[in-house]
DNA sequence: TCTGGGGTCCTAGGACCC
DNA sequence: TCTGGGGTCCTAGGACCC
């Protein structure tokens, strides 16, 4: 049976860092960071000193004296990311977004409108370049896991095709850290049995696999590392959670900095739920220590709930009973709030019931329906005069925030 | 010198039901 | 009554990805 390679993995280049460069030419070829207090995001020519995403600012600037920092133009990124994605859907609707500035793209269906699978990426790319400024790298193969190894073996700017002939011995050769669930603790455990190519890997006896990674993990591996990856591309997937968290530099473990931030973070949380009309049944928080150890505790409830005020409290109380088990702990560093378990109807706009779900936690309480209209008029202010308009203003959250709102947002996953 | 923020998936033990 | 097996849900933690 004669099988192609039709799955494009495409994958902007150093997104935010390309983007600052195209709006201001002077940053070209120079090497820049997006962010402050945090690296957001660094250019080719910053990587080359060692700066990478997620480092302090402080570390970056030891490492490249020269570094430049850029504010950061977030809608501009949330528009051209969105762009990119548009030229992929200009030539098959099977494209499944990953991030703002990475997609798959199956074009099994339009080559004999378009060309081979390789002449498809090469036009793609040319109109990023051509349309939006920006360098694009494209992999193609017959796996989406092939595919998004061979989109970074082609960056940047460039393009590897992996024909199935060839599979193998393009990726027998490569370190086990590009496989997709390889991270620092799995490259290690490898290493440890003198594993750090795939096609290491590959030969690995699978009793020693599953040994060292588990079941699931070690069989998985295997598959891959023989480019057996039966995952096929997932146009429209809802996602499973939503959630938010804020680092609070060394913080005393006392209700004036807990309740709060529980409410401001709460307030982020529901508020994106009920836009979407998606409440959730399990509620988890997540607690880290000075130490940066951290700790979570989860609830599940009867009924799903996306009332600000509720998911606030039950975060409360999920503090408290972590605190409570951690006597020692007076410092904190991190608090973050989940919902998963999101209520999977169909429906647009509910009117009334998600209030009343507290009513049934809580029998008794009176308060159920008043906060449901607290958290609609609130919501109707911000959508007529933004989202500054109105919030839980006491929250005095004077935590100079090392991240912009607006990056955060660029990060939240459609609901 | 102690790395931000938003997510997904897997594991393992215990509770509970059939 | 005791024992075994399977399935599902919940909780806590860990690893990983962008």
């Amino acid at each position: 049976m004669e099988t192609i390679a039709t799955i494009l993995h495409a994958d902007l280049d150093a997104f935010y860092a390309s983007v600052e460069q195209l709006l201001d030419p002077s940053l070209r070829g120079k090497p820049i960071a997006v962010g402050g207090g945090v690296v957001l995001a660094a250019s080719y020519e910053a990587r080359a000193f060692g700066v990478r995403g997620g480092m302090p600012g402080r570390k970056a600037r030891e490492l490249c004296p020269q570094l430049i920092f850029v504010g950061g133009n977030f809608s501009h990124y949330q528009r051209l990311g969105d762009a990119a994605i548009k030229v992929l859907d200009d030539f098959t609707p099977v494209v499944e977004r990953i991030s703002i500035d990475e997609a798959f793209a199956d074009v099994a269906g339009c080559t004999h409108l378009f060309g081979s699978p390789r002449e498809i990426a090469t036009a793609i790319r040319r109109r990023v370049r051509a349309e939006l400024g920006l360098p694009i790298s494209i992999g193609v193969a017959r796996t989406k896991h092939l595919a998004k190894i061979a989109s970074q073996v082609a960056k940047p700017d460039g393009l590897v095709v992996v024909d199935p002939g060839t599979e193998l011995a393009f990726l027998h050769d490569l370190p086990v850290s590009l496989m997709w669930g390889v991270g620092p603790a799995t490259k290690a455990r490898l290493a440890e049995i003198g594993v750090e190519t795939i096609g290491e890997l590959a030969r690995t006896h699978s009793g020693a696999l599953t040994r060292l990674l588990g079941p699931a993990a070690g069989e998985k591996l295997a598959a891959l590392a023989w480019n057996r990856d039966p995952r096929k591309l997932e146009t429209r997937r809802r996602a499973h959670s939503a959630g938010a968290q804020s680092a609070l530099g060394q913080k005393p473990a006392v209700a004036q900095v807990i309740v709060p931030t529980l409410l401001h973070l709460a307030d982020r949380v529901a508020s994106r739920l009920r836009a979407k009309a998606r409440p959730g049944r399990t509620v988890t928080v997540r607690v880290r220590f000075a130490d940066l150890s951290a700790v979570t505790r989860s609830i599940t409830l009867d009924q799903p709930i996306s009332a600000t005020t509720m998911l606030a409290e039950i975060a409360g109380d999920l503090v408290r009973g972590v605190l409570a088990d951690h006597p020692r702990e007076k410092t904190i560093s991190l608090l973050a709030i989940s919902v998963s378990h999101l209520w999977e109807s169909a429906e647009l706009q509910l009117d009334l019931p998600l209030g009343l779900a507290d009513e049934k936690r809580r029998p008794g309480s009176k308060k159920g329906l008043a906060r449901f209209g607290a958290d609609r008029a609130i919501d109707k202010i911000r959508e007529r005069f933004g989202k500054q308009a109105v919030g839980y203003g006491t929250v005095a959250l004077e935590a100079a925030r090392s991240v912009p709102d607006e990056f955060r947002e660029l990060a939240e996953k459609e609901l």
